[in-house]
DNA sequence: TACCGTGCTGTAAGGATTTTCAGCGAAGCG
DNA sequence: CGCTTCGCTGAAAATCCTTACAGCACGGTA
C-alpha cells in the first residue's frame, strides 16, 4: 500500500496541512519543519495523489493539445517541443489527435478536455465560429499554433509573406512562368496554410508585374503523391512552367519525381522550391522555406503556462521564416541530379 | 458555474447514486429512470469531474506512454495508433518523451506516472534491471513495444530474422561482400534494434557459408549523417562492399548519398537495403524491410486495455516483417539513379 | 397468508488532498 | 509590562464523485 499524506504527517510529527505546505514549497513553513517533512516523505517514498490534489485545488496541472495528425512530421515536432516545456514545469500533456474531420467534429462537440485541463493548445486549425464558441465555453486559456483567431493567443509564421519569399526567390532567378502546387483550399480539415500561401504566391507575381495564370495553380493533397499528380498536370500544359513553388516539401518531392520521370532536370529545366525544411529536404537537396517548428511549440507552451498565473493578452506572435537555397533551384552539387 | 452531480440528481428527481449509475451505463437502473437522468444531464450540460471520479474509484482511465523521441517517424506513428485505440475506449493518454539518457534516468527515478495511470507502454527500450525494478514498484500492467522483457507483455518484430531477411535478399542477388551500417550497440539509450540486427546480419552471412568481416561493420548514429559517414568509411576500404544493409532507412539514405557523391551508382555498383519502410522510402526508391508500426501500437494498447479487466499473461507477440524490393537493390526505374 | 427473492433506489461512508481560518507562542513596541 | 504583530501550525471544511449496504415494493412460491 502506498503511503498517504497522513503517514508522512505522523512520521514527521506534524499535521497533514503542514506536510502539504512543505511538499509544495509554500512559504509559512519553518525550515526545520520542512526538512523533517521532506525526510519523512523520502523515507516513505511518498508522492501526492495528483487526483486528490486536483480535486481539492481545482487545478489540473495538465494542458491539452489538439493536433490534426500526430504522425506527420510537423505535428510530431511540435508535440516534442511542447512536451519538453510542460514536463519541465511539472505539467502533464493530454494528447488529442483528430485524424479526420469526423474526429474533429467529435472533439468539438464532446470536448473531451472538459474539466480536465488548465489550458488548451490548438495546432494548425482554422476554427469555425461554432468551434470558437465551443472552446469559449471551456473558459480556459487557449493557445493557437500555426493559425490565429481574434481573441486567442497565437504563435505562427506569416504564410503569405513566406510564400512571397519563395516566389521572389524564383523571380530573382529569372523565372516568369511559375506554377503553384498546393493544398486544397476547400479541405474539410480547414488547414490555414493552403489559403495563405496561395495568396502570397499570387501577390508576389502581381508585385512583379506578372499576370496570374490560374492554369498554373494546382491544388490537391498535401502529400508526395499529390505533388506528383499536380506536376504531371503542369507538364502536360502547352507551355509548362519553368519553376514550381510547392506548399510543402513533400509535395515538392513528388513534383521533383514527376519532373525527373519525364526526363527533365531539376533545376536546369524546372526549378523547385518547397516549404517547411522537412528533415529530408537537405538530403534531397531541396530549396525550401524553413519555419521554426519547435520554437513555435515552445512559445505557445510557455505563454500558456505564464497565462495560468497572470492572464496575458491575446497577442498574435509571428515568427520569421527563412529561405534555404539548395540545388533544386540553383545549379549546384545536386547529388541526385548529376548524371 | 458548471453543474454538479447534485444538480442533475435534483433535476431528475433521483439520488446522486442513481445519477452516477445511469451516466456510466451500469445495470440495476430502470430504463425510465435512466432516461430521466440522461435528459437532465443533457439539459444541464453535465460532465462528471474526472478527478473526483478517479479519486473515488481508484482508477485513472489513463495510460502512460514512454517514448525515446516523439518527433521521430517511428514513435510518432506508434503514438498515433495508440492514441486512436485509447481515446476510443475513453482513456486518456499521458505522453512522456525521454529525449536523452538524462531524461530516461529522470523518468525511471522520478516515475512521473506514479499514481496517475492504470497502465504503461514502454516503446523501444531495452530495460536495465534497475528500470525493471522501478517499473515493478508501480504494480501496474506494463506493455512493451519494439522490445521484450521476461515477465512483461510485449509486441515487436523479430529483428534478428528481419535482418536475415535483408541480408538474404542481397545474397540472392549474388552479393558476397555485404557491409552493415548500424546503430551503436553501446548506445546509452539502449535501443534493442542495433544489437539484434547486427546478430541477424552475421548469422545470415554464416548460414551462407561466408565469413564475417568485421571491417565491413560500421556502427554509429541512427541518422542520415551517420549513414553517410559510415559509407564513406566503407568506400575507403581496399576492397569496398558491393552491397550494404543499413539498419534504418535514414542511414540508408545517407549511404546512398555517399555512394552517389563518390560517383558510383545504386544499385549497379553498390546495392543498398534499408529498414522500416519509412514514408519516404518509396520516394527514394529504397529497398527495405517493412515493419507493421501502427499495428504494433494497436496491439499493445488493446492488450493493456484488456488487461485492466482480466489480467493477461505476459506473452511476447512477434509480428511479421516484409521485404519490399525497390530500385536500390534491383536495377529498375530508379528515378534518381538515372543519368 | 407468510415468506422470499428480485429489481431498483437511496443513504452515507469513504477517497486524499488543498485551503481557510483560528490559534498559539514569541518578538517587537511604546 | 501590556498589547499588537508576526510566524508558524493545526483543525476542519470543501472538493465531487463511487460504491457498499440497507431498504423498499412487488410478484412469486409454498
Amino acid at each position: 500500500m502506498a503511503a498517504s499524506i497522513e503517514d508522512v504527517a505522523k512520521l514527521a510529527g506534524v499535521s497533514i496541512a503542514t506536510v502539504s505546505r512543505s511538499l509544495r514549497g509554500l512559504p509559512d513553513v519553518a525550515a526545520t519543519t520542512r526538512d523533517k517533512v521532506l525526510a519523512a516523505a523520502r523515507e516513505l517514498d511518498y508522492v501526492a495523489s495528483p487526483f486528490a490534489a486536483r480535486l481539492a485545488s481545482g487545478r489540473s496541472s495538465t494542458v491539452g493539445i489538439v493536433v490534426p495528425f500526430v504522425h506527420r512530421w510537423f505535428f510530431a515536432e511540435v508535440l516534442g517541443a511542447v512536451e519538453a516545456v510542460l514536463s519541465q514545469a511539472g505539467y502533464d500533456l493530454l494528447l488529442h489527435n483528430l485524424g479526420s474531420s469526423e474526429g474533429r467534429e467529435r472533439f468539438f462537440t464532446v470536448l473531451p478536455v472538459r474539466k480536465r485541463v488548465d489550458a488548451v493548445i490548438i495546432v494548425s486549425l482554422a476554427l469555425t465560429e461554432d468551434e470558437v464558441e465551443a472552446l469559449n465555453t471551456l473558459e480556459l486559456p487557449i493557445g493557437m499554433l500555426g493559425a490565429a483567431h481574434p481573441g486567442f493567443f497565437s504563435v505562427r509564421i506569416d504564410d503569405v509573406t513566406a510564400a512571397k519569399q519563395a516566389v521572389n526567390h524564383l523571380l530573382s532567378l529569372g523565372h516568369t512562368r511559375i506554377a503553384l502546387i498546393g493544398g486544397d483550399t476547400d479541405d474539410p480539415m480547414r488547414f490555414t496554410p493552403p489559403h495563405h500561401r496561395l495568396t502570397g504566391y499570387e501577390q508576389a507575381l502581381q508585385a512583379a508585374g506578372l499576370t496570374v495564370d490560374h492554369s498554373l495553380e494546382r491544388l490537391g493533397y498535401f502529400t508526395v503523391e499529390g505533388g506528383e499528380a499536380a506536376m504531371l498536370g503542369l507538364l502536360g500544359l502547352p507551355e509548362p512552367p519553368t519553376a514550381v513553388f510547392a506548399e510543402s516539401d513533400e509535395m515538392a518531392y513528388g513534383a521533383m519525381r514527376a519532373i525527373r520521370r519525364a526526363g527533365l532536370r531539376v533545376p536546369e529545366d524546372i526549378g523547385v522550391i518547397g516549404f517547411d525544411d522537412h528533415s529530408t529536404a537537405a538530403l534531397l537537396d531541396l530549396t525550401t522555406i524553413r519555419q521554426p517548428v519547435a520554437e513555435q511549440g515552445v512559445r505557445v507552451a510557455a505563454a500558456l503556462l505564464a497565462s495560468l498565473h497572470d492572464p496575458i493578452e491575446p497577442t498574435d506572435l509571428v515568427l520569421d521564416t527563412e529561405l534555404i537555397v539548395r540545388g533544386s533551384t540553383v545549379k549546384a552539387a545536386s547529388v541526385y541530379a548529376e548524371s
